[in-house]
Formats: structure tokens, sequence, C-alpha cells
DNA sequence: ATATTATTTCGGTATTTAGCGAAATACAGA
DNA sequence: TCTGTATTTCGCTAAATACCGAAATAATAT
């Protein structure tokens, strides 16, 4: 979980994701769209790979990055039950 | 959102607001909880504040947490917002 | 005014993080 | 094998974070 919150807590990795969940992408196809150096980003992956938030595919000399939908509702799950479990919410 | 985010990511800081999601306790009373010193535990309620997931009130010498549940429940708004907006997920 | 209790701020150290450019690696093609 | 393209790793620096104990602040009571 900290892993998960961690990798989110940085505004270039949400951007990150938030591509992602419109369509897979190459690094370098991120990178074009981002402000940051390749090496920089390549550290922003690793994060997102440790938190388990993406997963790569080669063809190639390009990789692939793929959002992970199931480790985000995993972790929507975790929150629901962590704040969600409240009696007195009648809205 | 970084704020948020962040200030999940400490297990410490999870584990006070879990507590406080039952009822609200003194800062003397979350102390007593855990085993980190009340002056680090002093900043960790600086960054719930910041991020304002937690509000005070005092009375006398204690101060009170609660648990700022808008707050919460706008972050996972956010986040269904950020990954919850894809067409295929059929299940 | 002084003492007591609750909490925060201060000064310090150690660890982690984000960023960069340069060099290294991995692969495909000629 | 050599070249080109894509990506990562390696040093490095700067800034942020977590932690502690001691000192400072805040409020109440005597």
């Amino acid at each position: 979980m900290s892993d998960v919150f961690s990798a989110l807590s940085s505004p270039v990795r949400r951007e990150i994701l938030s591509m992602l969940k419109d369509r897979d992408m190459t690094a370098g196809d991120i990178a074009d769209h981002l402000d940051v150096g390749k090496s920089t980003l390549s550290g922003h992956f690793n994060v997102l790979k440790a938190a388990d938030l993406v997963s790569t595919s080669r063809s190639g000399t390009t990789i692939t990055y793929s959002l992970n939908t199931s480790v985000v509702e995993e972790m929507l799950a975790a929150l629901v039950g962590m704040f969600g479990h409240g009696e007195d919410e009648g809205n």
C-alpha cells in the first residue's frame, strides 16, 4: 500500500498513469509528452513498476507500458475499507 | 492531490487515520497507541492537516483530532475520475 | 506568580527522492 | 561487425522527509 500511495504522490507519475488509462504507450512516447529527462522518467517507471501499477512488454528496442487496472482497483477497495465503514452517512 | 497521496504514503499516518475513523482522539491518546516520539507524531499531524485530512479542536490544553471524511471522499472521487472512466470493463 | 500537563517547535542527523547528463546496455538492420 | 535507435544505469547534487530529545509554548489550577 505504501508503495502505491507514494507512487501516486508525484504529479509526473499521475500524469503517466492518466495517459496509460487511454492507451498503452512506449517509454519514448511518454517522454515526448512530459518535460523531464528520459533518465528521470526511467526512475519514475521503476517506481510505478515497484508499486505494480504498470507492466511492460518489450518489442524490439521499444518497451510498451500499460496500466495495471486490477492494482488500481485493489487500492480503491483498500481505501474504501480504510474509510468507508462508517455507519452514519445517510446521503 | 499530491498532498493527500503523500500523506497516505506513510503507514504511521494511515494508522492514525484508521483510528480516527472510529472516534476522535487527542494527540496524547494517539501517541499512546503508536511507537513514535511525540515530536515525530506532531510532524505527522502537520502533514495530515496540510492535506486537510484531519481537523483539530482545542479544549484546554488538549487537542482533539478528527477525520475529515469529506476530503477522503473527494480523493476517492478523484481516483475514480482518474482511473474509472474506462469503457471496457464488463464485470 | 508557579507548577503541571499537553502539545509543538527547534536543532540535529540519516535516509530517500527528483532531477540532470553521460555512459552503458539491448536490440534490429545493413 | 558496425550503426542507429530506445531505454536504462551510473554518478552526482539539491531538496525533502522521518526521526529523536530538549526546549518552548499554551492553558489550567493553586
